[in-house]
RNA sequence: GUGGCUGUAGCUCAGUUGGCAGAGCUCCGGAUUGUGAUUCCGGCGGUCGUGGGUUCAAGCCCCAUCAGCCACCCCA
């Protein structure tokens, strides 16, 4: 037997077992999205790596050591997306959708990271985006912070995450606060961890949220994030914040909250659950004023996020919503070929022309009526049709409620739809 | 990239101080002819993650490697 190939490291299949409640997942959020008149986009999976560097940051992990990056036969570096928001922009700007207009758009698809795959953390792992363009004021914000507050009503996930909010500033105040930080530290640098003084070099404003004790009591007096904050970018903060409060929604301020990828300023936010171990931020997102402009664009306000699809399939497989099962109906018949058979596939064939949405199996390969009728009950259909002599001979079916509460009768072939439907229509049986 | 734990049947796992590889579930078949989820009986199924080493003898001890889990880093 020669070697069997295995799956790459943190490349999961997804199994028909659990693609059900991916599905359903996807269906609810496709819901919600939609009923924001907000449209999907989708981009390719592979772009030229400069893309990502110039968007994401040079600097920062994801770009330094995460892509999945290689030459193309004619020599160009490409890279496996890390996230969707870069291809999101590239892709508008290069169709022209971002001029003197407004774009609410989504997108879903795989992301490709080099990380030590763990527990909701994959290589390849699966994001639902949400990207808007040409919008600058607090209202939009808050438009898409209310659209994923009720995705979380609609998957019944409300009560287990939170939601954490800060404000960067506009990239000048960030910048400022950034060498303030930087000066402040810098002179304490012999009280703080080893990550943070790493820190302190490459990404200064992610010392905030260092968990060591001595580190954290430098922090005490370190210069504050909002004293650096522009009045504009002051009031739209609080725009923000009205709008939220008045729609109910509660949040957290968090001013260590940074988002780890560059291209943030003024808002950003994490959706986080306490339900997952170290990976706890389940969504996440913020404003990006400057990208477009940094990817070549004419400067385009834009808010955006993106949600880690495996990290919501964690929450809900703990809490299992009921999944359907893959049939509604089961034809069974007691021969392997001839008559029966031929007669039980047409059947299945005419009850799909007719019932509209209705699953119907048939019984294909060999077994008893036994066996059949056993994988009719696994298949979870609520009715099985059986198909024997007597039925071809007197053109009925033998319809069995797989429930038992109705009795199992003898349907002529002709009326068989008609009942069906009656039975399934009538709300007495729910599919 | 760093550290800790774990790899035995399709799945969940047991396996004594090294001495011929086990259970439950699943699957298949049977318990009077053409009727499922319960019960009873029988059967299929493993070079013990992979490659080396120690030993008369390795699932068990040693080394390496791959994979999974957990944490760090980072992030969805």
């Amino acid at each position: 037997m020669s070697k069997k190939i295995a799956s790459i490291r943190g490349m999961n299949d997804i199994l028909p077992e659990q693609s059900a409640l991916w599905q359903w997942l996807e269906s609810r959020v496709k819901n919600v999205l939609a009923s924001y008149g907000y449209q999907e986009i989708r981009m390719p999976v592979v772009e030229h790596t400069e893309l990502f560097k110039r968007s994401i940051g040079e600097v920062t992990d994801i770009v330094e050591k995460e892509m999945y990056t290689f030459d193309d036969r004619n020599g160009d570096s490409l890279t496996l997306r890390p996230e969707g928001t870069a291809s999101c922009v590239r892709a508008c700007e290069q169709h022209g959708l971002l001029f003197n207009q407004v774009q609410r758009l989504w997108y879903l698809g795989p992301m490709f990271r080099h990380e030590r795959p763990q527990a909701g953390r994959y290589r390849q792992f699966h994001q639902i985006g949400v990207e808007t363009f040409g919008m600058d004021g607090p209202d939009i914000d808050a438009e898409v912070i209310l659209l994923t507050a009720r995705l979380w009503r609609e998957l019944g996930l409300s009560g287990r995450v939170r939601l954490e909010l800060n404000s960067l500033g506009s990239s000048e105040d960030r910048a400022r606060y950034r060498d303030a930080l930087v000066v402040y530290l810098s002179a304490h640098e012999d009280r703080l961890d080893e990550d943070s003084k790493r820190r302190l070099a490459r990404n200064p404003l992610r010392v905030l949220d260092a968990k060591d004790a001595g580190t954290r009591e430098v922090l005490k007096d370190a210069p504050l994030l909002t004293e650096y904050l522009s009045d504009d970018a002051r009031e739209h903060f609080e725009g923000l914040r009205a709008i939220l409060d008045r729609a109910g929604v509660e949040y957290q301020i968090n001013p260590a909250l940074v988002r780890g990828l560059d291209y943030y300023g003024k808002t950003v936010f994490e959706w986080i659950t306490d339900d997952l171990g170290a990976q706890g931020t389940v969504c996440a997102g913020g404003r990006y004023d400057g990208l477009v402009e940094q990817l070549g664009g004419r400067s385009t306000p834009a808010v955006g996020f993106a949600m880690g699809i495996e990290r919501l399939i964690l929450l809900l497989e703990q809490q299992m919503p009921e999944l359907p099962t893959p049939a509604d109906i089961y034809v069974v018949s007691v021969a392997e070929n001839g008559a029966e058979k031929i007669t039980a596939l047409m059947l299945a064939e005419s009850l799909r022309d007719t019932l509209a949405g209705i699953r119907v199996q048939c019984h294909c390969g060999g077994g008893g009526l036994k066996a059949q009728m056993k994988k009719a009950d696994r298949s979870g259909a609520r009715f099985t049709l059986i198909l024997g002599e007597d039925e071809i001979a007197a053109k009925t079916v033998s319809v069995k409620d797989m429930r038992g509460i109705i009795e199992q009768q003898q349907v002529a072939q002709a009326a068989l739809a008609d009942w069906l439907a009656a039975h399934f229509v009538s709300g007495e049986v729910n599919g």
